[in-house]
RNA sequence: GCCCCGUUAGCUCAAUUGGCAGAGCAGCUGACUCUUAAUCAGCGGGUUUUAGGUUCGAGUCCUAAACGGGGCACCA
């Protein structure tokens, strides 16, 4: 049959055709009650015996190999709780199973019924009195055991990376586990879940490029949010004293290691609290999910380690400025000469020039976890001025070995200030590239009386890179955005 | 948007100075009732990402494009 070259696909549909012949369905169907492959193997296991067989178990899964010797055909099959062994032998199936059984390729799903126990050899193996065809894969499998090498293969065929780079399954896992750590930790604190729309007529909450789009019936544009912000603050109007979103939020800005177009948010914001109240409930949030994760408070990340142990090292802003960067950043001819030194443009706002030495020079050198406060006030149009330092916000970003982590605020209550700041272009930048876009209903919901309040923003994704030593966002994101492609 | 690098069989990778496009795994045929990265014997498998160019001759050199990676810019 194959004296003619044959596309690898095409011996797998033909195998496909004899399964059919042998009347069997090569897609399969229900299959209950099968045990995972992990319990399983926690089973006891004693050398096969035919005078005393071992505990009858019912499994099922993809073949990861493939191994015959004459009349015994060894398989493994895979689920997402580990591998098992198979063990057929001619004499313990019928006629129409061993048929099908020599038609099995790699990635194909079958189901068994069976004995567990021990080979001679001492792997744990599942003796197969009854075989079910689940389903044909026709395409070949990237070959197993070594991995997938290339990148963009194994993000474009997300689905296998996930069967053959364990890694990924596994940080598939994480996610959801740190994600659930989360939520459990608000709901016991009391705050609400709540979801918000994704579409806005008005993309505030952050200073980001939206992605447009347009409503036909109402003949609107349309923004993707890029930030929950906004509508979460009128819930605290409303009286949702404890409330947070963890929802995704979308910006049409570069791609790199740390940037999706679309990524995880969680915004909270908590009445009658501030920034400070933000950095215990930050440090609790953490540590709680690293606790989760079960493998202890000291961490690796890429060839550095990571300790989140509370208390959180906290730093001030200004203090961090004086000693790396060498200046009081309120002086306005030094941080000029140090701009100048580093190379920035001359010419923008000092809080700009400010924050780009911040960037440039401190950034890289906080290891932390360490929480950095009060920010220059015109950064920050959200956020409540020092009562005794207006030129100061209430802000406070968490960093880890240079990645931001959180950002949270005192948040602004007052609309006076926030329609002004909301007004006011930040010195030297063009009006689309202001901070903030006018938003009157906003104002309009914080003129009826937004109780103060410490508000609260986690990236969902760098935190799961983090705490799963993960170096890339796009394998923390299952379907990371590429262009699409033939 | 800019700069640098990469793209060879289903998968992972070789190919010297520009000189016959190769290996392992996977696949196919056969042997084998305890294998396990099985083994043994044999057989197939390629528009070297694409389109041009230079050359007697291009996987290799040149130009452009596609896709990807890293960096920059953007990202309060």
């Amino acid at each position: 049959m194959a004296d003619e070259t044959q596309d690898l696909a095409e011996v797998r549909t033909e195998k496909l055709r004899q399964i059919e012949a042998l009347g069997v369905d090569p897609w399969g169907g229900r299959f209950d009650d099968t045990a995972p492959i992990g319990t399983i193997r926690q089973l006891p296991a004693d050398p096969f015996d035919d005078a005393k067989p071992g505990p009858p178990v019912r499994a099922a899964g993809r073949v990861v190999r493939y191994r015959t010797a004459g009349k015994l055909l060894f398989l493994e099959i895979w689920d997402q709780t580990g591998r098992i062994q198979l063990m057929l032998r001619v004499n313990k199936l019928t006629e129409t199973e061993w048929k099908v059984a020599q038609l099995i390729d790699l990635g194909d799903l079958i189901g068994v019924d069976g004995e567990f126990g021990k080979t001679r050899t001492g792997e744990l193996t599942i003796q197969v009195e009854k075989l079910t065809f689940l389903t044909k894969s026709l395409e070949p499998h990237p070959k197993d055991v070594f991995g997938m090498g290339d990148l963009e293969y194994r993000l474009r065929h997300r689905y296998l990376d996930m069967i053959y780079t364990p890694d990924t399954l596994r940080r598939a896992h994480q996610r959801v586990k740190i994600i659930r750590t989360i939520r459990t930790y608000l709901d016991e604190l009391g705050y609400l879940e709540v979801e918000t729309p994704t579409l806005h007529a008005i993309a505030g909450g952050a200073a980001a490029r939206p992605f447009e789009t347009h409503h036909n019936a109402l003949d609107i544009p349309l923004f993707l949010r890029i930030a929950l912000e906004l509508p979460l603050k009128r819930l605290l109007v409303g009286g949702i004293e404890k409330v947070y979103e963890i929802g995704r939020v979308f910006r049409n800005e570069g791609i790199s290691p740390r940037h999706n177009p679309e990524f995880t948010m969680l915004e909270l914001y908590q009445a009658y609290g501030d920034y400070h109240t933000m950095m215990d409930l930050t440090e609790g949030l953490i540590v709680a999910c690293v606790d989760a994760l079960g493998g202890g408070r000291v961490i690796p990340f890429g060839e550095k380690t990571v300790t989140l142990e509370p208390p959180f090292q906290r730093a001030k802003y200004a203090d961090l400025f004086k000693e790396h960067v060498g200046c009081d950043m309120h002086d306005e001819a030094a941080v000029r000469a140090a701009a100048r030194v580093e190379g920035e443009f001359q010419g923008k706002a000092h809080d700009v020039l400010v924050q780009e030495l911040f960037e440039d020079v401190v950034e890289e050198k906080l290891v932390g976890p360490v929480f950095v406060y009060d920010y220059p006030a015109s950064l920050c149009p959200l956020t409540k001025r020092k009562r005794s330092d207006p030129r100061i916000a209430e802000r406070f970003e968490l960093y880890v070995h240079g990645m931001e982590l959180a950002n949270a605020y005192t948040e602004l209550n007052d609309p006076v200030t926030q329609e002004q700041t909301f007004r006011q272009q930040l010195a030297g930048l063009p009006a689309e590239e202001s901070m903030a876009k006018m938003d009157e209903d906003f104002v309009r919901a914080l003129r009826h009386g937004m109780p103060p309040a410490g508000g609260l923003g986690i990236g969902i994704d760098r935190l799961v890179m983090l705490l799963t030593n993960t170096q890339t966002i796009r394998d923390v994101i299952l379907f990371p955005l590429l262009r699409p492609h033939g």
